[in-house]
DNA sequence: GTGGTTGCAAAAGCTTTGCAATTGT
DNA sequence: ACAATTGCAAAGCTTTTGCAACCAC
């Protein structure tokens, strides 16, 4: 995928900072996840499939730096002890967690807009995002039904 | 607060496990918390505040066995890399959280109800409960405008 | 008295950091 | 060429665990 890596690299470029090999890996793997990941499920997916070199505290490293450049935010939840991680983009998603089988599935819309609106007015708060995760049970995990 | 600490034993005594000083301790802190607290939280305010003898060790373990039963509850979010805890309750919070000072504001409703049984028909799911934050900037930090 | 709990210290994670070697511009 | 970035190993965190002492029932 030469163009998605030109346009990563270009993406880092124009924050000011090099376009490695590393980080634009790991931009990939964020790019293309629907949901939020920890440091080591990004480290894994770049270790085990392009089989590229990489160095689970230069995963770390490159989160924070792509953090500060807004390209990449910690969700500020947790996953069996571990920092999630996701792409800032404008689109607004929130996923559905099976606490069974832990999938993830996301939903499209956002519905807390018009929420948010009214608390700006009532606590004076800029309100800049928030998190939202719902969990429950899928069907499949229902039907098994253990 | 003779009246508070029957009542924790009581709670406690119910769910067959024993009523513990360290344990009304722990009880006492979460519930007159307004917001959630780390494991830290709650063992500086103990150690300080009555000069009772506890470890950390011991406030992991009790918020471990009052997740359990279920008591307690691990926010899945988390603060400086610590988790926070919060007493389970029919009432459902949620905060409004400063990016600069890091003040937790509790809200007073929950918006989701409606919107999580329409997921319910729309996706399957049985849905057990959310998460939900949402972050800004607070009316002292917007003045304060650095 | 007895089994459940605690304290202490050590271990086990996740995350960060120092430093020499490497790489992108 | 040079500064930025990486890898490795070690350190720094929070959290968990083993075991003897202790305490609520």
């Amino acid at each position: 995928m030469a163009v998605d890596e030109c346009y990563y690299r270009e993406i880092l470029t124009s924050k000011g900072i090099k376009g490695t090999r590393q980080r634009i890996d790991v931009m990939a793997v964020l790019f293309s996840s629907a949901v939020p990941l920890t440091a080591d499920d990004i480290y894994i997916h770049i270790r085990d499939g392009g089989g590229e070199k990489l160095s689970l505290s230069t995963v770390y490293r490159i989160l924070d730096t792509l953090g500060q450049k807004e390209i990449v935010a910690k969700t500020g939840l947790i996953e069996g002890g571990k920092a999630l991680y996701e792409i800032v983009s404008g689109v607004h998603r929130h996923n559905l967690i099976c606490i069974k089988c832990h999938k993830l599935i996301p939903l499209g819309d956002c519905p807390l807009g018009d929420f948010e609106k009214n608390l700006e007015d009532t606590t004076g708060f800029r309100i800049s995002g928030h998190k939202f995760e719902i969990y429950g049970v899928c069907p499949d995990c229902r039907q098994i039904k253990q």
